[in-house]
DNA sequence: TGCTTGACAGAAG
DNA sequence: CCTTCTGCCAAGC
């Protein structure tokens, strides 16, 4: 089991209701930018039994995840911003860890 | 030990 | 916009 695992798992439950994260950035804060895909391998292994807030992870291009249909809904009731294709609105929605954690 | 898979990212056609 | 390809790394068989 690595620290890495633990990381993604409270940088996900940081996220601020309304914001969005991508896998990318969640790894790259994890301290692994290389780990995108474990970040969404660990959100569904982990996700379901724990109060992350996965469905605010989207990827790089602001699409939610392929397989799981009701992230968006979800997104949407939260206040985001789709975009006519159907992404996340990241230019006003995408989270800005830097703001609440200045350390990073 | 070695191959396959996966909720990704980025570039290319 | 959509599909395909490569690079990445951990987990499962």
């Amino acid at each position: 089991m690595y620290k890495f695992t633990e990381a993604v798992i409270e940088i996900v439950a940081a996220i601020p209701k309304g914001m969005v994260a991508t896998y990318g950035d969640i790894a790259a804060l994890a301290g692994e930018p290389t780990h995108a895909r474990q970040v969404g391998k660990i959100l569904g292994a982990v996700g379901m039994e724990s109060p992350t807030p996965c469905h605010r992870v989207v990827n790089a291009q602001g699409r939610p995840a392929p397989h799981w249909l009701e992230q968006r809904p979800k997104l949407e009731a939260e206040g985001v911003a789709f975009k006519a294709n159907g992404n996340v609105d990241l230019a006003r929605h995408r989270w800005h860890p830097e703001l609440d954690f200045p350390e990073l």
